[in-house]
RNA sequence: GGGCCUCUAGCUCAAUCGGCAGAGCAGCGGACUUUUAAUCCGCGGGUUCGGGGUUCGAUCCCCCGGGGGCCCA
């Protein structure tokens, strides 16, 4: 709860916005009138979508005889004389005209109706399923009452909701746009998807700390918290991993975990603080393995939401995710970006000057595995549209890689690049104890100098790698992104309810 | 963190050069028994994001602060 006004109860009524004021004073007179309006039970006999189901093409003016009580929510009224018309609705979208005649309801309902139902109510409509002299679908009332009094105003259903409003209340934005609802249930469809193919592979899916003593796993600023039990800092996750190690190490051989991970960094279209990660770790395999994995989840999502890997975006454009995927090294990718020999054996002082000559500025400290990266982010990244997995980056850049097998400055990972951003990520993990540990030990020492995003020694994850890990790939990937990728669309419209400043 | 744009009625937006703040939808009153964003007649509705300044006079110009968007870091 914050303090803002909209929790603030104001003085009296009369201090609101005349709208606001006269919808409450029509709860009022329902209740004065012995009228709930806001019943505790709904006496519904079918659905909308099971009325448009059961009667998908009547002749127009016909009755059917058939007797139902529907509700929903009111999205358009048109009031005559006698007969009044309104547009109900119901959750899935599904519409359906109600008819309110002098001659069916009486005059003091029909009455009741034109002075006290506003475009937003819910209410409940019981009569005879007809079609109208225009061939609508309709049920004509014998009776109605109200089953929740809007009190505020819906937005006008013809203009753009701004984006503010869309974003900061989303059930506004539910409730007007089709197309906040399909977001919702295309994200339920991904997470559901991911969940039953992992399942159809054997994986099991386990829940690891949210709090921990220690951050690891990933590169980033984390969240601290307290524990007041404890009277100890607690970060929250920037990542599962180092968990799920732990996990393969004691005989989980499959594993993955789907949930919220949390980043102390910068908010923007395609960065939330709060998102959802899935990271899968499978032994005895590698990088290779879980690049087939992680393009199968992603096709799987795109059939599950679009019924085909051709995914549509927002802008209208299609682009089809099925098929084998590319691959590319990394400094295979950066040569041919800047039209020069790039690599392993490429000296720093050689990549400097190619980025100077491509104005990409670089730190001082920076080794040549870190100024090819860089030349990578800044240069390529955004120009791989297609999905593009990027192999074998510098080792001192994936602290938790394994050497590659065939040349040990090189570390057995990739980054799936998709439309100019990065969806997943997947390692040949590092399972050798010593190794980790001077890994970590570099880590750390960057921590201690004040480098906020690198990661702490976590004695109890060597301690774990120590009993043996088994040969392990593992993949992470974004789910946000994930669903950023299918449908064109923003981070914040891809998250239900995103972290908004609060109102002032 | 920096730059640019933006904030006006319930919603979406206007307002000329600094001169009585308007429209559409929504609302209220009236007419209308087949409407589809119903239509027709009439009427209300404003802390112009907040604070300060310049001015006879500020939605408009200046300063500080807040919200949102875009671009850059």
């Amino acid at each position: 709860m914050n303090d803002g006004p909209v929790n603030t109860p104001p003085s009296s009524d009369d201090d609101l916005p005349e709208q606001l004021r006269i919808r409450r004073e029509k709860r009022a007179e329902l209740l004065a009138k012995g009228k709930d309006p806001y019943p505790v039970e709904v006496p519904r006999t079918d659905t909308l979508a099971g009325i448009r189901a059961a009667f998908p093409d009547l002749e127009p003016d016909t009755q059917t005889g058939r007797r139902v009580r529907v509700v929903g929510r009111v999205m358009f009224v048109r009031n005559t004389g006698k007969l009044c018309f309104a547009t109900l609705r119901e959750g899935d979208g599904t519409e359906l005209q109600a008819m309110l005649s002098l001659a069916n309801v009486g005059a003091e309902s029909l009455a009741e109706w034109k002075a006290l139902v506003d475009l937003g109510d819910h209410v409940l409509v019981d009569g005879e399923v007809i079609t109208s002299r225009r061939g609508e679908l309709s049920v004509m009332a014998d009776s109605w009452s109200m089953v929740a009094k809007a009190v505020r105003p819906l937005p006008v259903a013809h203009r753009e909701l701004s984006e503010e409003t869309r974003v900061r209340q989303r059930y506004v934005d539910l409730i007007m746009r089709p197309e906040a609802r399909d977001m919702v249930r295309a994200r339920s469809a991904v997470l559901r998807t991911l969940r039953e193919q992992l399942g159809a592979r054997d994986y099991i899916e386990v829940e690891t700390p949210m709090l921990q003593l220690l951050h690891g796993g990933a590169t980033a600023r984390p969240f601290v918290t307290h524990a007041n039990a404890l009277d100890t800092d607690l970060y929250l996750r920037i990542a599962p991993e180092l968990f799920l190690k732990r996990t393969v190490v004691g005989g989980i051989e499959r594993v993955f975990e789907l949930n919220r991970v949390f980043r102390n960094e910068g908010i923007d279209s395609t960065h939330s603080p709060e998102f959802a990660m899935l990271e899968a770790y499978q032994a005895y395999a590698t990088y290779d393995d879980m690049a087939v994995l992680t393009r199968e989840l992603i096709q799987e999502s795109a059939r599950a939401v679009f019924g085909s890997t051709v995914v549509r975006h927002a802008d209208g454009s299609e682009h089809d995710l099925g098929g084998e995927w590319r691959s590319v090294t990394l400094h295979e990718s950066v040569a041919n970006a800047v039209q020069a020999e790039v690599t392993p054996d490429t000296g720093a002082e050689e990549l400097r000057k190619i980025a100077a000559t491509h104005e990409v500025a670089l730190k001082d400290s920076w080794t040549a595995g870190e100024i090819v990266l860089e030349l990578f982010e800044k240069l390529v990244e955004h120009t791989l549209i297609e999905p593009t997995f990027v192999r074998d980056y510098p080792v001192e850049v994936r602290p938790l890689t394994r050497q590659h097998r065939d040349d040990p400055r090189l570390a057995e990972a990739w980054d799936l690049i998709v439309f100019g951003h990065e969806l997943g990520t997947a390692y040949s993990e590092l399972v050798d104890p010593v190794e980790q540990r001077s890994r970590l030990h570099a880590q750390s020492v960057l921590a201690a100098k004040g480098d906020p995003e690198a990661m702490q020694l976590d004695e109890d994850f060597l301690r774990a790698m120590e009993y043996g890990m088994p040969p392990t790939g593992g993949m992470g990937m974004g789910v946000d992104r994930l669903l950023m990728t299918l449908t064109g669309l923003g981070i914040r419209d891809t998250i239900l309810f995103p972290l908004v400043r609060a109102e002032g």
